[in-house]
DNA sequence: AGAGTATCTGAACGCGCGTTCAGTTCAATC
DNA sequence: GATTGAACTGAACGCGCGTTCAGATACTCT
């Protein structure tokens, strides 16, 4: 159990976190090790053992965390009636919540393949919950005439992979502000999908 | 220099490539040991370095030549002349042409961290040459009044995400033919960009 | 038959990996 | 001031890594 006044250093745990975060985004899963990790934080790689199973749990902590916050997220928003508004609130949420987790982002996409089978299988059934929101919508919006969408389970493949496209290349520095990309993708969206 | 009637086994070079990528795109570059990729290929792991400079270069020339192939291809296609059509001819060629190479794919977009700078930045012109073939066709047709895009460059971005993104999901066994997932994606792309 | 050469083996190199654990440090508690 | 116990160190474990290279092998060419 972690203490409320450390001895050495306190909050190691969180700092671990965000270290491996920052590290696998960059170099890969594979590329970075314990020490390499335990360096960033301040500490001898041992002790990182204080805080995770190992390094494959390790990663499978942030993934699910960062999917669980994902879906919470989502359920959190208010919500409007029509398809037509779900659309627009999921575009705009989906975007602004990937701007603001780029790192999180890059590995829930890039490191699906270094999991071992059960924990790919939790991650994949998250990732499948929330393809399905879209889905929902697109299915609810041709239903009621407001799309023109013959498949929305690949429609929505198609919108999240362009819509998650945004984290490789927006940078903060860059010429278009947040509000304006999230215009910039809700209007291919709203396009792409009309009857 | 290779020989033209080998040996012990010949044809070792195409095969080693073979066996790399297919184990790069399974397992990711950083995963995967020569040691492993020899196995595949029926020899030493010291008998690949008559092939290749070492194990960087074989990610290197794997990515290189993809896009060489993809470049190539694109530019050997017969054009259309206006921008419409020239949308659509992207959108179908990129579309087959990924479909056609899953795993190599795959490497060009999941390694390029693992890339030494300077074979970065050689792959990164690569690939920067393709986005400005759509980013001309999109800002061509948005002068002529054939599309409503302000931002050609950004849109040229969501645009290729969306297509690759079909590799993701698209298995031939599956419910959808080729020809119908280009119609799919022809059909949002086109509406996409529309005025 | 003999020379030449492309190919591959098998062993070795130094190194860093993930993980474990006995022992040390130190704030909090009694 | 003695005891507790979480946090951490530092060394070690076996292992696999990328790469090198002397020597063996098996083919072609003269």
């Amino acid at each position: 159990m972690a203490r409320t006044s450390g001895s050495h250093s306190e909050i190691t745990g969180p700092r671990l976190r965000a270290a491996a975060q920052a590290l696998f985004a960059r170099h890969g899963y594979a590329a970075v090790s314990m020490r390499r990790i335990a360096a960033e934080v301040g500490v001898q790689a041992g002790a990182l053992y204080n805080y995770i199973p190992d390094k494959q749990g390790l990663l499978f902590e942030l993934m699910k965390s960062h999917l669980d916050e994902l879906l919470a997220a989502w359920e959190a928003l208010p919500k409007g009636t029509g398809a037509r508004d779900a659309l627009e609130a999921f575009t705009r949420f989906h975007v602004r919540f990937h701007l603001d987790r780029p790192d999180a982002v890059f590995i829930a996409y890039m490191e699906l393949r270094n999991l071992e089978p059960a924990n790919f299988r939790a991650i994949e059934a998250l990732r499948r919950r929330y393809e399905t929101v879209l889905e929902d919508i697109l299915r609810q919006g041709a239903a009621e005439g407001a799309f023109d969408v013959a498949d929305s389970k690949h429609a929505a493949f198609a919108v999240i992979a362009m819509l998650t496209g945004v984290t490789t290349w927006y940078r903060d520095e860059g010429r278009l502000s947040r509000a304006e990309v999230e215009d910039l993708y809700w209007s291919m969206v709203r396009k792409a999908v009309s009857a």
